[in-house]
DNA sequence: TTCTTAAAAGATAATAGTTATTATTTATTA
DNA sequence: TAATAAATAATAACTATTATCTTTTAAGAA
């Protein structure tokens, strides 16, 4: 995991050189996405800056995420249920493995993949460009707890 | 790829080994999601049935799609842009390489894929059951027709 | 073949997540 | 401190999908 405060200062400044303003809702949007340990939804993020910022508005937080996104400064990982997450943290791909009983979603070291991409471009003639890796499954806390 | 007019008597089977009725508009359906070359999406089925049905519902289609995803029948493919494309001719999880340009997908073969999953495992303590793995870039086709 | 009926189709309303719009507020610079 | 360009807040609009309800139909029985 990237240092938090670097992530974070790096956004910032991505921010200062487009002369886009450093609004503390935005920046606090930042702080979490530089965060990222949990790989918030947009409505965490926006539960969580509610207890700051009475006023905060859920199309605030879209419209920063959408933003940082098209700075690749934040990953967004769509799933199958509709339901989207983020990284501002390591906001480049890399594989997640999710827990479809609670959500948890976690980083594996897996150095594998850059020989598949590879592998892959070799055999289909396609550029490649990104990709997106998923497992799914039960992780070890949701395991113990059906046992109970 | 499986054989479509296999894949297709098994998908008839199972709707009758569960008493639900062959209509002429569900074995339409099914039918094209068995051969599924082109990883069709819902409107795109449901253009192609316009013609033979008059009358054809987008419900119906999404109905049926719904029915045939639960059985484990069909592969749902939904895309970060929200898109989602159906695979009924391999419906269990199989990497995808996707062209950005038109939208093509392709299915390589990728054998190494079946270790990354227990390294996984191993290494998270997540009990694996399903995957998805995705390559995004330009198609052989696409790379050409930007040069001109 | 006709009748019965449970299920499916068709049409459309409802839903949910996201994006767009507009008036108000605010960060920034001079 | 004032000017203003941009961001926020509130809410409307949008889109893909699902739910609802009425009409139609497949399938088994008489």
């Amino acid at each position: 995991m990237a240092n938090p405060q670097d992530r974070y200062a790096i956004i910032v400044e991505k921010f200062r050189k487009k002369s886009l303003k450093l609004t503390p809702q935005r920046l606090a949007i930042a702080k979490i996405l530089a965060l990222s340990k949990g790989h918030p939804s947009v409505e965490e993020i926006f539960e969580q800056l509610k207890k700051t910022f009475s006023t905060m508005s859920l199309a605030t937080v879209y419209r920063n995420v959408l933003l940082l996104k098209s700075f690749g400064e934040v990953l967004e990982l769509s799933f199958p249920d509709g339901s989207n997450r983020y990284d501002g943290n390591r906001p480049y791909p890399h594989p997640h493995v999710i827990c479809i009983k609670c959500g948890a979603i976690v980083d594996p070291a897996l150095d594998a993949l850059k020989d598949l991409t590879h592998l892959v471009a070799k055999e289909t003639g396609f550029q490649i460009l990104t990709h997106r890796f998923d497992f799914f499954g039960i992780c070890r806390r949701c395991q113990n707890s059906d046992k109970k």
